[in-house]
DNA sequence: GTCGCATTGACATGATAATGTCAATATAGT
DNA sequence: ACTATATTGACATTATCATGTCAATGCGAC
């Protein structure tokens, strides 16, 4: 017989799988809403943050990588960053086709402002929890995302 | 001057966000490869749990209010289900146009199906994590769900 | 009853994301 | 150098999701 039951780890695993996804879309739309005055969105603003996170500036293909996003829909959003002047294409000297891209002035400016609306926000949705159970969801989460990335990995 | 400053907490809780999006993208393609083979798909999968655990049969709206999801989408869905066979609709006596979704046979099967190939691959990825810390992290989770239902339903 | 209002399903439209293919380029091995 | 392989950007196609509108329906106030 194939093993159906479920450990207690597994058990509070399965629980915890649903409201991640729904915290996961909560957090979108209102990271929509609050960066939309800025022309961001949640999707844009995730970007500008990788290569503002970047020790060096890189091409399409990485950013896509470090975020584990798939590489077309980068590419569109990085295009579409390029055409608002968020974003500025280097010419790269290792690979002639593969630009590096840098934040403009004008997108530096939009992330930092993005950063500076997050912030109380997120004082406020964290106020009152406490910092050790905070950071124990957080190793939890970083936990699973490695655990199935490597299985990614595995399993192609 | 603006409150540009983060608590302890809101820097914990920002760290936390990025791994919950690329958690939540993880599990849905893990959902989608696991079921697959059952002809569903992680949102159809999650809609089927949804009418699995309702104690009486729900109208498409009521299922997609009790999902967070939007109307339409699970409008679709259900349609698809309907298509495949994996839920039949009832009529409801109490409301000519919103007929009531329940399993159909192959529906429950398929549902049963895909808890049981859940099992091994939830008890798989916990194994070795805390069930305390599990349990701290769905709290979190929910915590932080509820206070941004909250905000949705004050700020529209 | 009937009037106003909210909810619902259907539909249209557009936005966003995923998948596959292609040629150009880069890289490693020989 | 030459070849095989991998990576990249561009493009086309499809799937998924979001948003707005509409008529039909249900519900409560009166």
């Amino acid at each position: 017989m194939a093993m159906t039951k479920r450990t207690r780890a597994g058990e509070a695993f399965t629980r915890l799988v649903l409201d991640i996804f729904r915290l996961s879309g909560l957090l979108l739309t209102a990271g929509d809403r609050l960066v939309g005055p800025l022309g961001l969105t949640s999707a844009r603003w995730q970007i500008l943050g990788v290569i503002a996170a970047a020790d060096y500036p890189q091409p399409v293909a990485w950013l896509a990588r470090s975020l584990g996003a798939n590489r077309q829909n980068v590419q569109r959003i990085v295009n579409d960053l390029h055409a608002a002047g968020l974003v500025a294409l280097e010419s790269n000297p290792n690979h002639r086709r593969a630009p590096l891209v840098v934040l403009s002035d004008k997108g530096r400016q939009a992330f930092n402002e993005a950063m500076r609306l997050q912030a109380p926000w997120a004082n406020d949705l964290a106020d009152g929890l406490l910092l050790k159970d905070l950071e124990t969801a957080h190793r939890i989460v970083i936990a699973l995302r490695q655990r199935l990335e490597d299985t990614d990995r595995t399993a192609g």
